[in-house]
DNA sequence: CACGTTGTGTGACCACGTCACATGCCTTTC
DNA sequence: GAAAGGCATGTGACGTGGTCACACAACGTG
């Protein structure tokens, strides 16, 4: 039942604050279950045990794009957004993975931020690092071109093998863009030689190719 | 001395925070200067008092984007990140009008942050709701086309009288888009004949025109 | 008035998003 | 193991948007 000693981001938390949360049960999700839409009113604080989720705004074409991947240990800013501004969601988040996690019910979230320390500093740093990466999605999507940013997916995401198993859809609502212009990039990355393709299977073949193509079309 | 209790956010704070607050020293800044440019590292939580102050994200091409607005009584998140999450600026600030603020030191706000729980409601609520807007902002700039945006700013910013004062070229810092881009757009607007323009001002001429641009791309 | 400065208009061109398909590949089902 | 259906991918056409390289027009200052 103590799920807090095995969370490294709580576990340094104030004993009176970890008591507090021990007495919450953990939730299982299953993959591909939906955690919340838009729309819908928030309930608590949510905070990952293991597993991955991930967070998309929808546009209304059916486009979508990713706005941020929640880990163990941290928490989904959504949810705060929402206990703090009293607003619904407005995005959606999905478990990529089976995942576990802890909902800390409202009142007991605004308890624990008058009196623990610990928590509020978890709380903003959580905060804090959401809104940089926001920030720096927003630089990305207007200020670098679509090969960029795939070529940092492709970098960031493939395993040590240099092998990334993603479907084209995939890699598009993960860049905020259509699926055949991925389709196009991946034939013109491949046909550099700096990448090959097959059904799902992305392969990197040059890295400096490719970190030319990031940092180049960025500079 | 007493600037808090003149500002409207945090009047409503205890006696001992606005104490504290009181301390410190307004700051006068002229129109035009840049509060803080990329990189710099963060001095303190900055609260505005009067004037407005404009936060763009800055392209490498020389291309900028209105992250969001600073209005008095507001404070400027860039500042809450960087306190919190020790990074350095990577947006730029500036005075569009003559301003005056309140800067509170690294060590005083940490120490209002533990003692008070109205500056904690203040700080969080700001937090919200600028992440709230960055979110819209994301969604305006993926999914809504130009002549949206472009409709939504003149309607959000004309006057009473239908007048809005801007160059072309704030108009698309303001929407994130290229100078050419609008000077077009405003063309076909004014030739369906929901706008007139001449230098430096655009006039609406027909609301439900405009209101129909900004819902139906939107859609 | 000549001059630089600033705001605007324009054409060409490329990158991107969208639509409408045509394949392929893989799994299920009989 | 062949047929059927779903999913991943390729492709052409077309419109929008961003960039570059200009030409001009409107203002300010000397």
């Amino acid at each position: 039942m103590s799920w807090t000693e095995h969370t490294d981001q709580i576990a340094g938390l104030d004993a009176p604050a970890r008591a507090l949360l021990d007495t919450l049960a953990p939730l299982d999700v299953t993959e591909g279950a939906v955690l919340f839409c838009p729309g819908e009113a928030v309930k608590g604080y949510v905070v990952m045990l293991s597993g991955q989720v991930d967070v998309n705004l929808i546009g209304p074409n059916g486009r979508d794009i990713l706005l941020y991947r929640v880990a163990p240990g941290q928490s989904c800013i959504q949810s705060t957004l929402g206990l703090l501004g009293g607003d619904a969601y407005t995005a959606e988040a999905t478990a990529e993975t089976p995942a576990r996690l802890v909902l800390i019910p409202r009142d007991v979230f605004f308890a624990l931020l008058d009196s623990s320390p610990g928590f509020r500093r978890l709380v903003f740093g959580a905060f804090a690092e959401r809104m940089q990466s926001m920030m720096q999605l927003i630089e990305n999507v207007s200020f670098m071109s679509v090969e960029a940013r795939l070529a940092a997916l492709i970098l960031d995401r493939s395993g040590p093998d240099g092998c990334l198993h993603m479907t084209q859809a995939e890699m598009a609502t993960a860049i905020g863009t259509a699926r055949e212009v991925i389709s196009r990039r991946l034939d013109k990355m491949a046909h550099a030689g700096s990448v090959a393709h097959e059904r799902g299977v992305v392969t990197v073949l040059d890295h400096k190719a490719l970190n030319k193509i990031v940092s180049g079309t960025a500079f």
